[in-house]
RNA sequence: GGCCCCUUGGUCAAGCGGUUAAGACACCGGCCUUUCACGCCGGUAACAGGGGUUCGAGUCCCCUAGGGGUCACCA
């Protein structure tokens, strides 16, 4: 076999979704396990919708999946520019071929008159297609038409009869009859191809082996194989993935929430959790496991694992998984993510990066995104301005109520604060003393420390704050007490 | 509407003619525990419907229904 070529092909015309970002994975799973080349190409013909913008938050999203391409922008490569907008000259050379072998024409018909003929159709409830009306403008007349100023559309003279076969690598053999396909569009009035002429000199000059790409490309397959045919090429293979759904069975769009990768970045998703939840949406080994690492991902990558049926994304378990990851990760690496954010937030200044970091290994175990860990923790870094109301109710608003916050408070200021051990046995000793429970102590302090009910371990917690803290804040929380 | 693809619990998903139809998320119990989370144990829940083929069908074929895609001078 040839040294397999993939490619990853987004218009940038929007932001890397998960959808685009799923079939950018497959295609770079398949290419890394085949010691092959993935390349990556902006299919940016369409200047109108097309921005510099999305194209550079399509490359960043990869880059931060941690998904690279072997050529393509910023990679370069021996294909030409891997945009479409700087490969005119490429079109336009393939575009007089067919038409110097009479497989194009020009079309002069005006979209006016086209929209008619539609509505027309659609009135007597016939299939439009389109006539074949410009196939009988010669070569000559056509020319000096666009002389004239005219600015006509290239069609492809299509094959009415016989049916056109794709053999697709995860749904087998796929039918279309050619008579369902009338003269296509392949180049627009301003001379740009359509999406179905460049897609095909562009996978064939850049010789790619595979296209793997989302089903809702497979019903456009016949015509580029068509178009394969006239140019006197030889097919790639084709692999159509399922589609990935919104909840509600729709597509995904932006009423679903984030569905970006960059949104899921900001929201703070690991990029290994995203990757190895989308690797399972729509693929799978066959083996009964959740977690799986890059490598391992790449070592049992198979085209045949890919599910035909669509895939509805659940957020819940991507949180679920990120989760996972987040409990793994080293606290110093999610320090320095959320370093920035933890600055503007005023919980965190130079020289007391060590507590910062701290307080992240105490957290990240107990979250789902990495932006939690920020607004669960933020009372190790601001003082508490409000109690929870049922916690209070609870631990402040008793009887003994203040009798216990001031047993707190001289445990406090009897202790050394060492170290989370010895405030837990400080604490279990002068329980005992008092002939009480320890958990009496401990939800008070809690409660005063925090200002919740649900925190990580207390002795950490205390230990973190360190003594002077502690005393100022159960202080505080026994004048508020009384004040009840 | 024509054409194409798809159909196992709410979701992901194993299964590729013979199974008590896995597992995970979510949900509900229980344990652990100073709270929360983690973890552990247990539970509820599925082969869309109807015909065939076969000794035997979630697995093969057909029909129906439902979902999705496509039919642009978008990609």
């Amino acid at each position: 076999m040839d040294k397999v070529r993939v490619r990853f092909a987004p218009s940038p015309t929007g932001a890397l979704h998960i959808g685009g970002a799923r079939t950018a994975l497959f295609n770079w799973l398949f290419a890394r396990k085949h010691k092959g080349e993935l390349i990556l190409r902006l299919e940016d013909s369409d200047s109108r919708r097309s921005s510099l913008d999305s194209a550079m938050g399509i490359l960043d999203g990869l880059r931060w999946l941690g998904l690279d391409w072997d050529e393509g922008p910023e990679a370069g490569g021996d294909s030409g520019s891997y945009r479409q907008s700087e490969r005119i000259d490429i079109y336009r050379k393939y575009l007089d071929q067919l038409l110097d072998l009479d497989k194009a024409y020009y079309c002069f018909c005006s979209s006016e008159k086209l929209a008619a003929d539609k509505e027309a159709a659609q009135l007597i409830k016939a299939d439009y297609k389109y006539t074949g009306h410009c196939q009988t403008i010669s070569r000559n007349e056509a020319e000096q038409r666009i002389q004239k100023g005219e600015c006509p559309v290239i069609r492809f003279k299509c094959p009415t009869e016989g049916i056109t076969v794709v053999h697709d690598l995860i749904r087998g053999d796929v039918e279309f009859s050619n008579c369902l396909f009338d003269d296509f569009i392949i180049a627009k009035s301003d001379g740009w191809p359509t999406y179905n002429f460049a897609v095909v000199v562009d996978d064939h000059a850049m010789h790619i082996t595979h296209v793997i790409r989302a089903e809702e490309h497979l019903s456009n397959t016949p015509k580029q194989i068509l178009l394969y045919h006239a140019l006197g090429w030889q097919l790639p293979q084709f692999a159509h993935a399922s589609m990935i759904l919104a909840p509600d069975r729709s597509k995904l769009s932006k009423r679903h929430g984030a569905t970006s990768v960059q949104e899921f970045r900001d929201e703070g998703y690991l990029p290994e959790a995203l990757i190895n939840y989308l690797a399972l949406l729509g693929w799978s080994a066959g083996e009964d496991r959740d977690f799986w690492k890059i490598d391992e991902l790449i070592e049992r990558f198979s085209l045949e694992g890919i599910s035909r049926s669509p895939a509805i994304y659940d957020i819940e378990k991507l949180s679920w998984m990120n989760g996972h990851y987040l409990s793994q990760a080293s606290a110093e690496d999610l320090a320095a993510i959320l370093y920035k954010d933890a600055r503007k937030r005023g919980f965190v200044s130079v020289g007391c990066e060590k507590k910062f970091i701290r307080v992240v290994e105490l957290l990240k175990s107990r979250v789902k995104t990495i932006n939690e860990i920020l607004d669960q923790g933020s009372y190790f870094f601001v003082r508490v301005s409000s109690y929870d109301e049922k916690g209070s109710q609870k631990y402040f608003q008793k009887e003994d109520s203040p009798a216990m916050l001031k047993e707190a408070l001289n445990l406090c200021r009897e202790s050394s604060f060492s170290s989370p051990e010895n405030l837990e046995q400080e604490l279990r000793q002068k329980a005992d003393e008092l002939n009480i429970k320890a958990g009496q102590l401990i939800h008070p302090i809690r409660l005063a420390l925090s200002g919740r009910t649900a925190t990580p371990g207390i002795f950490e917690v205390m230990d973190v704050l360190g003594k002077n803290e502690c005393i100022h804040r159960i202080n505080s929380a026994i004048l508020y007490a009384e004040s009840l």
